[in-house]
DNA sequence: ATTGCACTACGAAGTTAATCGTAGATAAAT
DNA sequence: ATTTATCTACGATTAACTTCGTAGTGCAAT
């Protein structure tokens, strides 16, 4: 399991096209990011080819439409872009991050419940792992 | 008021010893990055020029060394850099990025604690402002 | 006054990212 | 069988970032 470079903004924007929908012909990925944003094709069909070299994702040849599908998680690609931005940002504080975006974005109730869920979670997990 | 660009890497690295020394020399800070990672001092002053160019950055020049210090606050730039992140790697969901820094970053208890605090805070705020 | 040191200015090179145009190949339609 | 449309491959361009070397300038010390 070697350790594939993270991905750059372009592509983190084609995989998650990817993650979400699944193996995509250049054509699908690129009609659903146009629906975003003007792009060329050619632009995400090199993209494509560049993210296959770099392993990011694979693609089915089999047939003369190429299929491609990403090689790498959601879950644990965006672990690592968060970690990096953490350390850029909040010099690896990411107590410091939570405290920020908590204090901005003016979450609403339901999602600070969600979040306050999630710290008793934490807790317990804490307490239970607790020596002594 | 105008807006300046974000800070790069590399500039958002020397403007987080400014903000945290105050007005400095390229000397001096320098030798503050020099401890974390071999670089060099043109490199430095380089940077210090372009990031005055770009206005991230003010000088005075009154004394033959130069002063630089940080011209954006840093509360300002993080939460900039915090919500281009979270548009990229979440696609705006500052809700899904404190989940998933929370669930992976094994805070502290001390830190729950406070971030507990700050969400009741938060929830007080709401129903104060909550019509009917 | 001369020499040497410390600092700034400037240019240049290397890298990476992002974008697109053109050309070639394959299949589909007439 | 030609023509047309659809894909892929590849090269080239542009811009941004990062880094550093060289040169010049002025102060300071002898």
């Amino acid at each position: 399991m070697i350790n594939l470079p993270n991905p750059t903004e372009a592509e983190l924007e084609i995989l998650q096209t990817l993650w979400q929908k699944g193996p995509c012909s250049v054509k699908k990925v690129h009609g659903l990011l146009q629906e975003k944003r003007e792009v060329g094709y050619t632009t995400i069909l090199k993209q494509l080819q560049i993210m296959l070299e770099k392993k990011l994702v694979q693609r089915d040849e089999s047939a003369r439409i190429h299929l491609y599908q990403a090689t790498i998680s959601e879950q644990n690609t965006k672990e690592k872009l968060v970690q990096k931005f953490v350390i850029n940002t909040f010099q690896g504080s990411s107590h410091q991050l939570v405290m920020q975006v908590l204090g901005n974005a003016a979450a609403s109730a339901s999602e600070l419940e969600e979040i306050k869920k999630l710290i008793s979670q934490l807790e317990d997990q804490d307490s239970t792992h607790q020596i002594i």
